[in-house]
DNA sequence: TAAAGCAGTGAATCACGATTCATTTCATGG
DNA sequence: CCATGAAATGAATCGTGATTCACTGCTTTA
């Protein structure tokens, strides 16, 4: 007699809450957070506006889930990466390395997620984000420290400004009006912010 | 007969103007750009939301006034100090410091001028902004690297680099939420950013 | 001082997108 | 198959803040 939510229409519910989630994300690869109205996202996941917040409670909850799927892919990527084996040095090249190369072929992403003006509600989203960056190089700078590769300074304050540094540079050119950089330029840039950050640590080795 | 303009009228005109201009600037500096409404700009310059209409074509517009003029005097004064006497390395550490602590003591102009999520119309004005810092260490840069005070390098990334890393590392702890440091963690934060930038131009000279 | 027309006013309008909710459709257990 | 109630719908509503404009009040020129 009483409705019992079963497995069929539990997944049925996720599956419409995936269908969502992929919608709105397919608009922030497109044209940023901006592209993301309720309206909009419901039509391109083929439900009524009014679904959405059966599964969100407002679009603000929305956002932050794509948000924290997508910057959570980005880091943990990275993070891989800067635990890969070699020495302080080489780790610190290949992650600054893959961090530019994934914003230069993301951009759309890498913009939405490190510089599109956002709604209040994500800001904080964005912040973790950079933090989470920041905690990955925080890392390398103090194992290059004590292994007597980088010179000694506030890893906290070091780490941030990488973080600063490879944001400025990577998407100044991202920003939406400029237009993309083709591959030998992409190889430059990569390379000269790896030599910037080497010298910026200390590193012993300054070519690459 | 025909009615013409005369210095009285014209100089009441741009005395209303510049009220206009001053509410929304006392507002930026107070609650950033998302604080300037213009019944709320109106009101604080003591006139009628539509006398906003007469002197800019739109909020937009009025926002970019401001954003200039803030902005304007802000690289002016940096300019100033990057032109001071001494060497490359002496001025490129005036530079940042200036830098530095003009954003710490003006947290909420800096943060609204650096980092508030922003009009799309706003957001070239803040690209302009940056690019104009940028400027200003690329000629240090150049003049270093001539004088053989510093490495050789990209001049133009690693200019965009530092007013990057600069941004990251005064703007994380100026996000609206966060607390300002005290005046020995200014002076702490100020000088690490120094010695970083300090080593990553090349710079001789890496204890200030 | 009077006619002409610019400047100032602020309530009404408009735009835009988030959110709601009465209604319809669907799934369940008996 | 039916009664029950959850899920989905999408048009209507709401909120917010920019923008307009009919009206009032000043300045100017003759």
């Amino acid at each position: 007699m009483a409705y019992q939510a079963t497995a069929k229409t539990e997944e049925q519910r996720l599956s419409m809450r995936q269908r969502i989630l992929d919608a709105a994300q397919r608009r922030v690869l497109s044209g940023g957070f901006a592209a993301v109205s309720m309206g909009a996202v419901a039509a391109d996941a083929g439900v009524a506006t009014g679904s959405l917040y059966r599964h969100f409670q407002n679009k603000a909850e929305l956002c932050v889930e794509v948000f924290r799927n997508a910057s959570q892919r980005e880091v943990d990527e990275v993070r891989r990466v800067s635990q890969e084996a070699g020495d302080a040095t080489e780790r610190l090249i290949n992650t600054v390395r893959n961090f530019a190369g994934r914003a230069m072929r993301g951009r759309h992403l890498a913009y939405a997620l490190i510089a599109e003006p956002l709604d209040p509600a994500l800001e904080s989203e964005r912040l973790e984000f950079r933090r989470a960056y920041a905690g990955l190089f925080r890392t390398l700078l103090e194992q290059g420290i004590a292994g007597g590769d980088f010179a000694a300074m506030d890893t906290e304050i070091a780490a941030t400004a990488i973080v600063g540094l490879m944001a400025e540079t990577l998407v100044g050119p991202l920003a939406p009006s400029s237009r993309s950089l083709d591959s030998s330029q992409q190889q430059h840039l990569s390379d000269e912010i790896c030599r910037f950050a080497l010298r910026a640590v200390g590193s012993k080795r300054t070519s690459i």
